[in-house]
DNA sequence: ATTATCTATAGATCTATAGATAATGC
DNA sequence: ATTATCTATAGATCTATAGATAATGC
């Protein structure tokens, strides 16, 4: 029954990869441990080799669905030189992403979960909206290298709360608005110079 | 054992009030039924009288949830008759609002949870979610009125996300910051024109 | 000898139902 | 007679632990 040291971490990191996704499914309390591990082909009395508690996965699959949906980021972003941040924009503010919560954003799919857990969970999240935070910041104009930050931070909250929205409607063209408007207001930000700079002309 | 029509009508209601809260709190999976009565101050085997499931519950408590903090807004608003939605951006986007998830924003509490539930619970979020859009409507300058709708879209999943962002993270800086860049950008886009008519000047 | 995984289980909790009780409403 | 609430419980599930097993690693 036991397995090499390479397997068992082997194990170890399929445990983490579908817990991130099953967790954005159904939610931290949305499932089991024994189902989880079920997913990864394991029983349940593997669990506690592995990891010290449901919340140390909690945590560990955070911080895992962050760095494997910035990596999509990424992605998609050197698909598109020329202009990643529209690429990224078009993808994230899609209906596409909106019906795939498995492996679509974990802030959104998460982001109300998250608020209820430790400070451990909530550490998994804010490394990886930094990260989020830096990428957008580089897009920016370099007139706004000042106020980047501010910037960033209301362009990622608007497509957030957007998707957020988009998902907790029933009616698709309701959803299909949220992402239009969203994008529209994004790309809008992106674009402009430091707005207030410009009011004061 | 058994009450008064009335008195059995204000139970329900009770019980609707402290979900719509303890939800907000705790999840709609963060709290079982026992814990629900006990709080409303009956027996869990009086609920099922009342009503159908927790599902239904949970239908019910989104609607009263969206119902009393749209009430808030209102109340907001009528507090600063010159300028209604500088007062609403101050209140939503404050550290206060941050910390209080029981009576704060369900949109924000349980955007994520409404994601995962059936259509009734999504339904309550919808017509929740209508009459914010309304309300914002109403504050655009009247230039916008075309595009008004697109951009209450807008301003909405900014204050919506940048709430979940900031608490979903450890830094009361950070989270704060993303309530301060948020502000910033809802008060710009609503006093701004129409921004595709500016572009085409 | 160590240990990763297994089966089995403890003890708590979950949703939902059943039957008893006692007050209402006709 | 009806019924809102109560106590009690069924049956499923939850997190976590205990001890057995069999393969690894020294």
């Amino acid at each position: 029954m036991r397995v090499s040291r390479a397997q068992a971490e082997e194990n170890r990191q399929t445990v983490i990869n579908v817990a991130s996704r099953l967790f954005r499914e159904r939610g931290f309390d949305g499932i089991g441990l024994k189902d989880l591990m079920e997913n990864a082909g394991l029983t349940q009395g593997a669990f506690y080799k592995q990891f010290a508690s449901k919340e140390d996965l909690v945590a560990q699959a955070s911080k895992r669905a962050l760095e494997s949906a910035f990596q999509r980021w990424l992605e998609i972003a050197e698909g598109n030189p020329q202009d990643p941040f529209s690429a990224i924009v078009a993808f994230y503010l899609s209906m596409e992403h909106c019906g795939e919560k498995m492996d679509g954003c974990p802030i959104v799919a998460l982001g109300s979960d998250a608020a209820r857990q430790g400070a451990d969970v909530k550490a998994s999240f804010e490394t990886g909206i930094q990260k989020y935070l830096e990428l957008i910041d580089h897009w920016l104009p370099d007139a706004d290298a000042k106020r980047s930050s501010a910037k960033s931070m209301a362009v990622l909250s608007t497509m957030i709360g957007a998707v957020v929205l988009s998902r907790a409607v029933n009616d698709p063209g309701l959803s299909d608005r949220f992402l239009q408007a969203a994008a529209e207001s994004v790309r809008m930000a992106m674009s402009s110079g430091d707005k207030e700079s410009e009011m004061r002309q």
